[in-house]
DNA sequence: AGTTTGCGCACAATCGTTTGCGCAAGTACA
DNA sequence: TGTACTTGCGCAAACGATTGTGCGCAAACT
């Protein structure tokens, strides 16, 4: 079965497709179609369920009402809630969203972005995994609109940002499980060509020094990975003075931390305690429920969309938006 | 700056568009354009780092390389991950995916079926969230290639459908709980609208029976949430004669029967054992570590996308496939 | 009777591709 | 010089929508 376009009803009507056209958009009225004619037109299509190629309707005006989202790989909590706010969030205001993952790969992220590029996106999401910026080069000479969510490049201020304020995040984390008495505190942190995981990694830092503590020694880690953090925890508890508490800069790397903390014989909180980034709904099942640093994710995507619309809608100024974290207190760290 | 088209290409070089479209789709030599100009336009278009506009070329060719995915929610590990696949698998082929979100609607269903359709992707890979299969007559009339993942209506016979031989799945469970001493084991379903739910509490009562035990008074759900989970577990362990062991039908409902076993202060699998649908790295992080039923999580995503790309090129008979599940056993059930 | 005005609609261009068909100029051969 | 190919490429239609312009006709004026 063919589906119906505007010159099958025109012919069914015996009226041109240009007429059928402005019905059909409402704009009977100012093209003074005759109501006639007008209820003739909406009948056929009613029951032929008309639905006007969205294509033809792109090419035509030039705008697809689709966004990009670029993003690591949905197969992570974070990421995962982050897409179904912006999918939610974008059908809101009439747009699709197709969706290309990374898998932090650089040589991906590039292909990504071309497909969407080729693909006339309205304009792109991105959580960039790659360290180079140059990766977004292509994109900006080409005027398509974008925002980096989450991560970005902190040496370009003409792309628009929407992410969490990881800085304060950090100190936060800090300043509570020093609060806890907790002073030796190790730090595991992800891949440091991302912003999110160096900006953490400065935050921590400059907590711990101005609480007049150590932490050059307590820095570890090198990926967003189970894998990576399982190492370097264990690294960490086989030093001979190890921390009393773990800052975990991701929620992947609280995985690990936890593995390797299990394989120990250690327990939360009672041997150790920790603190996490990234909150999830699980985090209330693990056992011990999981104190953490939870990032506005809802927010984030909201912003992200509507920022990104107003950029469509030809809004000029480039913004830099940090939201606020929050603080989960839940049973993973131990007063001492 | 204004993306380059084969037009503005061929104006710089001096020749006509047809003759760039040609040499650029490499078809030069079967046009017998002459390796000069062949030469001259490879140039320009690398320069221009050209890219064709996939719209028009969707326009022309009547094809969109691009697959609408229809899911429940990408906020929930088992879709997200089968999601994660499908993207991926779908682009080797040369797919994009653009995703809509039900919400275990069916009134999203069908406005997000309408958008998908609407922007003319080739296929639908669809988990369906209504009861009623009418939803997907409009895409059936209109002969686009659609492929049910997970849950499918059984009444259908000529859509294809990629899913778990839940029965066979939920028989396994109950096997494994048997052999492992129980017999009073109870089972927490989710919305019976929902063929897994259904098929997986048929294997699950078959199962009982078949080891000469009761099932009817055991049987409680009505929804796949955490909430509902938690009240039905509740109920349960508030009997007089509770069970020894539950079966819970999804990742939800094992969330909510844990928050339910927790509240009474029982211990898992101490006091109780209970073994869970839809495998997820997190298993491996909750207290104890989960017995659970893993769904082919992978081969799923990768035959729905392989079969509707069969479909899409045009392939006709349908094809019905149960994949096998397997028990991973962890540490949440204990022989009684 | 001639001119204006308003009504109801159709024509045709346009967006960027792909592709069937055919044309002009060159070469070969008789 | 005429016929017959070959070489190299352009023309134009088509995909399905949107939209500025203008045409034909009748009623209402002057």
């Amino acid at each position: 079965m063919a589906t119906d376009t505007l010159d099958s009803i025109a012919k069914k009507c015996g009226c041109s497709v240009s007429t059928v056209s402005r019905v059909l958009s409402g704009k009977a009225h100012s093209y003074r179609i005759s109501e006639k004619t007008e209820k003739r037109v909406l009948e056929e299509a009613g029951r032929a369920n008309y639905q006007p190629s969205q294509i033809a309707k792109s090419l035509r005006l030039g705008k697809t009402d689709t966004i990009g989202l670029l993003i690591p790989s949905i197969d992570d909590t974070f990421f995962s809630s982050i897409t179904s706010v912006i999918i939610r969030e974008a059908r809101k205001h009439g747009y699709k969203v197709v969706s290309a993952e990374t898998q932090e790969d650089e040589r991906n992220e590039l292909e990504g972005l071309s497909t969407l590029m080729a693909s006339n996106v309205d304009g792109i999401i991105a959580i960039p995994s790659g360290e180079k910026s140059s990766v977004y080069e292509d994109v900006k000479r080409r005027g398509i609109p974008t925002v980096m969510l989450d991560r970005y490049y902190e040496d370009i201020h003409d792309i628009d940002v929407v992410s969490t304020d990881n800085y304060q995040a950090a100190r936060m984390a800090v300043d509570h499980l020093v609060s806890m008495g907790h002073r030796r505190i190790g730090c595991v942190q992800g891949n440091s060509d991302t912003v999110t995981s160096r900006v953490r990694a400065r935050g921590y830092r400059d907590a711990m020094k101005s609480h007049g503590l150590e932490a050059s020694i307590m820095l570890k880690g090198s990926e967003f990975s189970i894998e990576s953090s399982y190492d370097s925890t264990r690294d960490m508890l086989s030093d001979n003075c190890p921390p009393t508490a773990i800052l975990a800069l991701s929620n992947k790397i609280l995985l690990g931390a936890i593995r390797s903390i299990q394989e120990k014989g250690l327990r939360v909180p009672e041997d150790i305690s920790i603190l996490s980034f990234d909150d999830n709904s699980l985090f209330n099942f693990l056992s011990p429920k999981i104190t953490c640093i939870a990032q506005p994710v809802h927010e984030m995507g909201l912003k992200a969309v509507e920022t990104l619309i107003a950029k469509i809608k030809g809004e000029t100024e480039t913004s830099r938006m940090f939201l606020s974290p929050s603080l989960v207190i839940r049973e993973s760290v131990k007063r001492i």
